[in-house]
RNA sequence: GUACCCAUAGCUCAAUUGGAUAGAGUACCUGGCUACGAACCAGGCGGUUGGGGGUUCGAUUCCCUCUGGGUAUACCA
């Protein structure tokens, strides 16, 4: 809420204090037709205490501002009362939030430094990082960077899948077919190859499911040579995964696999068992759901005593629990998880109520490429590194076609296929699926990543061309309507960060980057600023540097790489 | 079978969380570079918000139902 708001409830609940109650910042709107106005009080929830026909109520009110010069005008239509800034005094407000990052110091106490665990990306070791886990790294890390900016303190957790039979079948397969050297040299790619050879074979030779099973059964119990090759494993695995996390700049502050959780899992069920939550149930030990809930039993053993995913998981969030004492967890995954983290929230409110509101399932819709099944064991997935360097040589292609001759091409084109990637991603709600589609992504005009960048470097341009300068900006100076929408805008920012970040919705963001670029780009065509008349340059370049630290900082947010030229 | 999710312009998506004449991009058709970068701007075309009921001052939004699509549904993760 500004201080034209803040100002009109003053006002209007002052006279009216039956309205108290009623009147929030909730209540204000941004007029459809900005000729109405800048910002609108909808008066129908106010009929029904005052008695009297929205309208009727609307011009009352408009009566209280009759002598106020802090608005240019107050207007009734149809039930809402529209009002009118006095624009210098609306710009030099804004304008004087966004000085000296007060406004950003405001935004960075909303978290108040609570913990929110953010659990993203996860990747299943010796498998190749494939564009199925492209949308759990990147949405995973832009809320990470959202909570961090407003002030949470945020626990990026990489959950690796570094447990299970599937090791088994790599190392009976890499000790018949391979080594050690062979693995270190070739890295991920090789393992990626040897898995679905292994598959291949077992379709015709069964037994190999066994030789997998007493493998993994070494590995479990601490075999030296089991655990070599394991730990080969999650080295070659990192390797490439760091490749990728650096490209898309994707940090962790704790990367702890399930291997890690294997030693808790007796004490978790065990706790489980002393809240008499636990009972067998078809040879399998489960915890069983009241009817209501409508969910299946979640799986605490196996009948032959083993340990399932729903057992790790929640031995997993108890230990982040103790560990982080956070005020909520996150998971980012896909939708198609969604009643295994239902279980298992479940599950951890049974064990302790207080857990209720901790743990968010932060669900996602499915990435696809066309004409493509997804399945490791086949070995069909896209690996996301190609993903990543189809996407650079394509805007290498329009690089040298366009504007060949700026520095580091290849690192620029890397940067817009980087940013067109994710952008593509990030400027939908988490839950639509989305058929990835190389032209769409990758082109340069209208919503995407590269036109976002394209906006920032005629932006980045203009403030290196006008200079820095010592003299204070005539904000008076600014009366055209381009200006004053961008400063409308720009008053969104906190708005929508804000929002962004209860919705764990970072396509807010995007589609408020797009809206700055386009609004940009209206005053851009319209106003010069380099050029002109030293005091009106000095005024256009103030408001140009205040948007170019806001877009930044949205690009910032989504982690959508920034660009000088390109 | 059951549960959850999705359905808005030819296509991809928005819509201030129940508000004003449902908006953008793209595609298509016009017009604009002797310019801080035309990867841009201005204009045009395009809608029974999947169908039908209901709730109320008001529904793309909430409820019911039907249709179409997706996901999950006990010893994989």
């Amino acid at each position: 809420m500004n201080i034209f708001q803040s100002l009109i409830i003053k006002k209007v609940t002052g006279a009216y204090p039956a309205l108290k109650e009623l009147v929030g910042a909730a209540l204000f709107e941004n007029p459809k037709n900005p000729e109405f106005g800048d910002t609108a009080l909808p008066c129908f929830r106010f009929s029904s205490v005052l008695k009297k026909s929205p309208a009727a109520v609307a011009e009352e009110l408009r009566n209280l501002f009759e002598e106020d010069d802090s608005f240019e005008s107050v207007t009734n239509i149809n039930g809402y009362l529209n009002f009118k800034y006095r624009k210098e005094r609306y710009i030099e407000y804004v304008c004087g939030s966004f000085e000296k990052n007060t406004l950003f110091n405001d935004i960075k106490s909303y978290g108040g430094g609570k913990t929110v665990v953010i659990d993203y990306s996860h990747p299943n070791v010796a498998k190749n990082m494939g564009i199925h886990n492209l949308r759990s790294t990147i949405i995973g890390q832009s809320i990470y960077n959202i909570h961090e900016f407003l002030g949470f303190k945020a626990v990026g957790v990489n959950h690796l899948g570094d447990w299970g039979t599937q090791f088994g079948k790599l190392m009976w397969a890499l000790e018949e077919w391979s080594s050690y050297e062979e693995v270190e040299n070739k890295g991920i790619l090789f393992l990626n190859e040897i898995y679905v050879r292994f598959h291949n074979e077992a379709e015709i030779k069964p037994e190999l499911e066994e030789k997998a099973r007493e493998w993994f059964k070494k590995l479990e119990d601490n075999d030296e040579p089991a655990l070599k090759w394991w730990k080969l494993f999650i080295k070659v695995s990192m390797d490439a995964y760091n490749d990728i996390y650096r490209r898309l700049n994707i940090k962790f502050d704790h990367i702890t696999g399930e291997s890690f959780y294997i030693k808790f899992l007796d004490d978790t069920v065990n706790r489980l068992d002393e809240r008499g939550l636990t009972e067998f149930s078809e040879g399998a030990l489960v915890v069983k759901f009241d009817d209501s809930e409508n969910m299946p039993p979640c799986l605490l053993k196996k009948s032959d005593g083993a340990t399932l995913y729903a057992t790790r998981d929640i031995a997993a969030a108890m230990y982040r629990l103790i560990e982080f004492k956070p005020n909520r967890v996150l998971y980012v995954t896909d939708v198609a998880q969604e009643l295994h983290f239902a279980q298992v929230f479940k599950v951890m409110e049974m064990y302790d109520p207080t857990n209720k509101d901790i743990f968010r399932h932060i669900k996602f819709g499915r990435l696809s490429f066309p004409n493509v099944q997804m399945s490791t064991r086949k070995g069909n997935i896209v690996p996301l590194s190609e993903v990543l360097d189809r996407a650079r040589d394509k805007v290498l292609d329009i690089i040298e076609e366009r504007n060949a001759d700026i520095p580091d091409k290849l690192q620029t084109a890397d940067k817009i296929g980087i940013g067109a990637v994710i952008f593509n991603d990030l400027s939908v709600s988490r839950i639509k699926n989305i058929e990835f589609d190389w032209d769409k992504t990758l082109s340069f005009e209208g919503e995407t990543g590269p036109h976002v960048q394209y906006s920032y470097v005629r932006i980045m341009n203009i403030l290196e061309k006008t200079g820095s300068f010592d003299t204070i900006a005539d904000l008076s100076l600014i009366k055209d309507e381009f200006s004053y929408d961008l400063i409308k805008l720009l008053e969104q920012f906190e708005p929508k960060v804000k929002q962004a970040c209860e919705e764990y919705e970072p396509s807010v963001i995007a589609n408020y980057l797009i809206e700055l670029s386009k609004s940009f780009n209206r005053f851009y065509q319209n106003n010069r600023v380099v050029g002109e008349e030293v005091k009106t340059m000095q005024s256009r370049a103030y408001l140009i540097n205040i948007l170019g630290t806001v877009y930044g900082k949205c690009m910032d947010l989504l982690g959508i790489p920034k660009i000088d030229k390109m």
